[in-house]
DNA sequence: CCCATCGTTCAAAACGTTTTGAATGTGCGC
DNA sequence: GCGCACATTCAAAACGTTTTGAACGATGGG
């Protein structure tokens, strides 16, 4: 195969193995998937683990977790025993499945946390001592100021995720920050 | 001190340090970010070590990370020989400092590895056999939905970056994806 | 129904990262 | 300047994560 290809192929999976570990996924899974990207044909467990150099059992594991990702698909070819996979190639179908299940999942936690905490501080103001209170109120400020910012993390997902494949920033035409 | 200020606090600084995470940093550099958020004074490294239970070297080592992505600054306390820090409490000014000094560099490189390896399928095109062109094209295709979602995150980040407090979505009413 | 071929699992090993604490460096107050 | 109280450094150890490969399990073809 020509140099230009294989140069172009190797960047671009390392790239992508960079851009799964940014996401907190591992790069092997990213790797994978960057594969399957370049691919114009499925690929069976051996072909990966022999393209990538790594151990079957890793690209097994790997390879179930692309899939429960909404990242790989099997793939079924008749007259075959073994299993293909083919990346799911709308890239950003599988940035709004990640960001739906994971990066939502997270702010809304954070919010929920942020959210007890300051009912937990307004109930307690009534047992608190003068100093304790004070120190309460600069406590509230505090996480005033990470609750805005998940706020606004909140909206930006939504803005993404709401939409089918275009990005509508019209309902959110300005956001203070602060 | 009251149980709901505990509280209130461990599970504060569990998630700032969650979030440090989140961001590609050590959990320990957001306890002790976390830490300074809800402290009134500006505490010294003894007082970091003992109130996160960890050694004095790591405090050492992980504020002057802090001190130098601008999430700390040293406090000088006159007849005082210890240092002193306290967090840069403008979160957004840490959250814009992030983005543009490590997050920005991030896309700009992946932008500029995706036009080499399309200028380099282009350049080869002459060189290539039947089958090594067909690839090439598809090549092209791939890295061409890789680009459009770095160009997205640029423009999302220079909105963000662009501003001076505020987020301005006027300039970028309607992006299309894909 | 058995064999061959593949997929899956998981314990051990390799590996990278983080933490520690002792040794060393530094600078302020006297 | 000296000494002391602090900060810094860094090699070793602890720790968590990832990888491997061999054992096991499943499945389709003959």
């Amino acid at each position: 195969m020509h140099e230009s290809l294989t140069a172009v192929s190797n960047s671009t999976v390392a790239g992508v193995g960079r851009l799964a570990r940014f996401f907190g996924f591992s790069e092997v899974m990213g790797r994978l998937y960057g594969t399957l990207l370049l691919s114009p044909e499925a690929m069976s467990l051996d072909d990966l683990a022999s393209g990538l150099k790594i151990s079957k059992g890793s690209v097994s594991m790997n390879m179930r977790s692309l899939e429960r990702w909404g990242m790989a698909k099997e793939v079924w070819m008749r007259g075959e025993r073994k299993k293909y996979y083919a990346a799911e190639s709308d890239f950003w179908q599988v940035i709004r499945n990640v960001l739906n299940s994971r990066e939502r999942r997270e702010v809304q936690l954070a919010l929920h946390v942020l959210g007890e905490s300051i009912e937990k501080l307004q109930l307690a103001e009534g047992e608190l001592s003068d100093e304790e209170r004070q120190l309460a109120t600069f406590y509230l400020d505090r996480i005033g100021d990470l609750q805005s910012f998940f706020r606004f993390a909140q909206i930006a997902l939504e803005t993404v995720l709401g939409s089918d494949g275009t990005v509508d920033f019209e309902a959110v035409t300005k956001i203070e920050i602060g």
